[in-house]
DNA sequence: ACTTGACCTTGACGCTGCGTCAACCCTCCA
DNA sequence: TGGAGGGTTGACGCAGCGTCAAGGTCAAGT
């Protein structure tokens, strides 16, 4: 007669896990001795070996119990359940691979690379970095609301980037954001205006060139919203600049949308 | 301002898992509006839709609050980290389709393909079903001990197998098994006696062969005592049968090794 | 004004397979 | 006879939420 200890150590798993097994109705609790103590005969250590065997092939404990008693046909159904489950499982790992391997590669998180690009030529034309991690942020909204569409914008934002007007935007917005003026100041700074007006400039040329009506964009989608209120919770002085923007006739700041009549 | 159902919505989770990530610091708890609704910002669909790129990547959550606020370098080593953890996860599973598949296969419960056949040849010489099971629990116990051992006997068994005596020492066995004699009578029937005789003569040309020297199995080793108990426990009858060979100077029923003292 | 249904709140248990105390009893050996 | 090394039950902890329970709130329709 066995005590728990040699059981588990025959069958090479821990006291606690035979336990375990007893808890749940498994293994069935043999006779105790005068002292309480749990007395197991051979026929245990079989079972027990049975239930790792089954264990250690990945099976749940909760279907053990049935597969030890089913028949054939059963048996084999039973695992093909539990392997396509395993191929499942395998799967959700490769996938997670292959995200964290992009993680590792891209600049941070999870952007598709026409974006990283993009993200580093700001870098590239003087954007500081505050600017560039704002707009990556950004381009995180997006990617998130329009993940197949995204790729199809990228060109054109490059594009944008040839345009000197649109360097010195950024140049121009790279100083204000560094810049230590109290927000009751930010409307007087003359290089707002300047902002101001290439921005407007960008939003009509892209108005009369129709190129805002590329896709299936909706105009009034949360999205815009969350653009426009991320901006100016990373810096509440942006919120002058929306305004002024607004006075101009354009409504939002990131979209650049026909004027609000 | 977002209520919590649009955040989740918004990042492709659901509202319990926004909750959580609250719970476990991960995510700052935002502001509460007059009513005690939790009040969120553009950032925070930022922050959500970063954890859950890391989370979808295999991240534990216990360490996404690390690694967003990482340097590049403890990034990427925290990566490397994660990747080869996902790597011996997948491993893990690998190796447990090939344990179910074998289990698909074979027989029964993990036992090698050499004592599937000598099972598989048990049954043609005639044993029945409850003797070839008994046989297999006591060849599970036997694997268990010595699994790399075994491999090494059973061409020896499968040998004996050739040897009418053996076969008819199996089919008696049988016969004995399936009946339903009286425990009180079983020394009386002449086939024990038979079968003690051929269990005899057996240990006898085994020990004479030397065939009993072979490997470094110790003789007093638990398994015996496992082997000799789960027979008696899967039939009380046998116990007159050991007694017999007992008397007959073999101590053991499946050791069949010298006499005592 | 009232109802309805969808959404919000906190609190707590459930799942999987045990690991790991805690607090106490039993056995065996020097 | 004392101490080491077994055994006993009971309970919490782990990861990442799902899922009630038992309400309070909001927006819209009647």
């Amino acid at each position: 007669m066995l005590t728990i200890g040699q059981l588990a150590a025959y069958a090479g798993v821990t006291v606690r896990a035979v336990r375990h097994y007893h808890q749940i109705g498994l293994l069935p609790e043999p006779e105790r001795d005068a002292s309480g103590y749990r007395r197991y005969g051979a026929a245990a250590v079989v079972s027990l070996i049975k239930i790792r065997t089954l264990a250690n092939a990945g099976v749940p404990l909760s279907q053990i119990g049935l597969m030890l008693e089913a028949d054939a046909s059963t048996f084999a159904e039973a695992v093909q359940r539990i392997d396509s489950h395993l191929r499942g499982e395998i799967e959700r790992l490769e996938t997670s691979r292959k995200q964290i391997a992009q993680l590792a590669a891209g600049d941070s998180l999870a952007l598709p690379p026409e974006v990283i690009f993009y993200l580093d030529r700001l870098r590239e034309i003087g954007a500081s970095e505050r600017m560039v991690e704002g707009e990556r942020d950004g381009w995180i909204l997006v990617a998130a609301r329009w993940p197949d569409h995204i790729r199809d914008v990228m060109p054109w934002k490059l594009a944008q980037l040839d345009d000197p007007q649109v360097v010195r935007l950024y140049r121009v917005l790279s100083e204000l954001l560094e810049s230590e003026l109290l927000e009751s100041d930010a409307g007087d700074d003359p290089r707002v205006e300047e902002a101001v007006d290439i921005m407007v400039g960008m939003a009509e040329q892209a108005y009369t060139s129709g190129e805002m009506d590329r896709g299936e964009v909706v105009r009034d989608d949360l999205a815009f919203d969350l653009l426009d209120a991320l901006t100016v919770e990373s810096d509440p002085r942006a919120e002058r600049l929306l305004d002024m923007l607004r006075e101009r006739g354009w409504s939002r700041w990131t979209r650049l949308a026909e004027p609000t009549d």
